[in-house]
This record gives C-alpha cells, structure tokens and sequence, in this order.
DNA sequence: AAGTATATATATCAGATTGATATATATAAT
DNA sequence: ATTATATATATCAATCTGATATATATACTT
C-alpha cells in the first residue's frame, strides 16, 4: 500500500500529529505495518501541499508546534481510489502473503549454535512479549477517548479478535514444544 | 541478524549457489525471513573474498556459471560467534517481535471503505494462501534429498509445527469471523 | 512453427526506507 | 544533581529493495 494512502487513512480515523502517527505505528498497528519518521513526516507535507490534508499549528512552550493534521474532501476521495486500486494489485500480484522480517524465527532456526542458557532466556523473553501483547489486544477497560471511537470500528474489532487467538496459539505451541529443540 | 551471519547459518545446513539461498527465501522462508539478491549476491562475495566461504564454480553451457558456496571452517567459527552477539542484541534490544509489512491487514482496516465484492476476493484470495501454505507445511511425503536432511533438524520440526497450528487458526478465524466486516 | 511465459543464474543500481542524529524542553526516576 | 524518558519535528547517510540487464532452455499457447 503506497503510504499517501495509509497516512490518508490513518487520518480518516481522526486528526492527528506525525507523532501520534508514529505512535499508533509503535503501539496497535506494531504486529501488522509500521512506517519510520523519515517516511511519516515527508508525506504529510507532500499530502498538505497537494490539499490532501489540513494543517492546524498548535503552538506550544518552547517543544516544536504540534502540527496536527485533518483529512479533506479530497483527501477522503483520493483515499478511497488509492484504496481500490491497492486491493486490486494485491489481487493482480499473486502475493497473498506478508512480508516478514523475524529475528525470532532466526535464532530459533539456529538454535542448535545457541548456548542453552541463551536459548532459554530468547523463549522466555518471547513468550513474555507475546503474553503482554495478547493481554493488549483482549483488554477491554477505560481507554482515551480518541481510541474508544476506534474500538466500535467492525474492522478492529476483527483484527483484535484475530490477534488474540493467534497470539493464544503461539504462547501455547512454544510453552509445550520448546523442549524439541533440546532434545 | 546481520546478513553474513544468515547466510553463513543457511550455508552450513549445506553448500548452495546465491539463487538457491533466494529460492530458500521465497519458498520455506518467506513466512518469517526474506532478503533480495542484491544483498545475497554482495554478501556472498564479501563472505569469499573473506575466505569465511569457499566457491566452486559449475560451467554450464551458455548459462552463467552456477557458484555453489560453501562454509569454511573459519567461517563456522564466525557464524557460532556472531548467533550469539546477535541473541545477545535480540535481548539487549528488549524488542521481541516481528518486523511486519501486511498489505492484507492494512485492507481489512480500512475494508469499510472498499466495495463489498473487492473485500470478497481478498478474503477469498487469502483463505485461499493460507491453506495452501499449511498444506506445505503439514506436508510429510517425499521430498529433494538436500531437503530431506533439513527436515530431521529439530528447530524445522518446531517451526514446521509452530507455523502448522499458526496457519490453521488463522483460517479458521477468518472463516467464521469474516462476516462480521459487513454487518 | 512461431511466439509467449517461465525458470535458471549472476550482477548492478536508482529509488525508497530505515535508524540514527540534531534540536529543544519537561518531567519522572535514581 | 544526574540520568532517562517523553514530547515533537526534521534531516540524512547507510542500507535494502525491486527492477532491469544479460543469456539460454524449456514448457506452454495459438
């Protein structure tokens, strides 16, 4: 997905800073896509400057103006396109799949080169992650107002489900089978 | 993981030429590594000039040379030492999780905004993927020798098994939640 | 029989992306 | 008092990808 179109969308859900969009990429969306500031900050200016989106400057003692930034008509109209045609190359590609980058799956693939004290420390530092992220994504107590709008949404409320029940999965399969790998 | 140091770890499971070790990446691998043949292709040379892996060079008529790779003792050495500091910055660096680009989860986000039959063929598509994919994975009958030596290694059977049950709750999620998108 | 598509195989590189750094301050923790 | 973390934008060297170039064989299509 071209990231015009993600930013554009990310925004239809709320206004937002490139900080906050950052935010969100390093919190709720860390599982599924992320996008580093050297990319974030340009492309709004570039949305902005094609009218895409509206910037309002909150001025703020001495930090940089937080620069918070509204999708428009148009911004709303080019989201949808993009939208379509993304799908549809996704379509067209054949590639279905995600693309992944595990440090995890590595060391794990070469575990028999591993000290099994560094191997036992790598699963339960991992199994750690994974049950604090499960707990993330089934919490559901008081959160920012910004965020509970978000919550309704039918489309998050699938994801969060889906999360949940792979994150279950794969606390499970590695609290049972992390033995194979020691004999 | 530093790429040497991969491709170091996918020469010792046995001797192979740059485009089998992409063909690693997109076939068993694509689920949780991947790296392109303009970094393979450098890395190998580096590795050689480095004499961390040695190469012969397979004529073949009018085809470019085929060069297999293999790992020399020294670079062993390297690889062992290397899996470690890189575990070692896996925990330092108190980031456990995936590095993820998923195109389809950006499309479910943001699936209110797609026309119901675009969704259609998306879900379809991908239910379509990852049943395929577990089909490979369960997968148990004859394969290429160099292949079937990989299979026995105890970390392929825990990853085989992992990604096994990852898959086929993934689709089972999908097929009975893929409704609640449109109402 | 001719044409198209795909697979083998290495190499290179423009363009895109990241991860780190710069700048500036407030607040919390040690 | 010092260190670390958080807010907030911006930039850029270093790295990585995706595409392209080169050359041929084989399989499929019309």
């Amino acid at each position: 997905m071209q990231k015009e179109t993600l930013c554009l969308g990310l925004l239809s859900l709320g206004p937002r800073s490139g900080y906050e969009i950052k935010q969100m990429f390093e919190g709720p969306l860390s599982d599924f896509y992320s996008l580093s500031f050297g990319t974030i900050y340009p492309t709004l200016n570039n949305l902005q400057s094609s009218k895409y989106v509206s910037c309002k400057q909150h001025a703020q003692s001495k930090k940089p103006d937080k620069k918070v930034y509204t999708i428009t008509k148009k911004g709303l109209v080019l989201m949808k396109s993009n939208l379509l045609s993304d799908a549809t190359e996704y379509i067209r590609s054949g590639n279905f799949g995600d693309q992944i980058k595990s440090e995890f799956f590595l060391l794990v693939l070469f575990s028999k080169y591993l000290p099994n004290e560094m191997l036992d420390t790598v699963m339960n530092e991992r199994v750690l992650y994974l049950k604090q992220k499960l707990e993330q994504f089934k919490y559901d107590g008081p959160i920012p107002s910004e965020l509970a709008a978000l919550r309704k949404e039918k489309s998050i409320k699938f994801i969060r489900g889906l999360a949940s029940t792979l994150f279950e999965t794969g606390i499970r399969y590695v609290e049972k089978n992390r033995y194979l790998l020691k004999e």
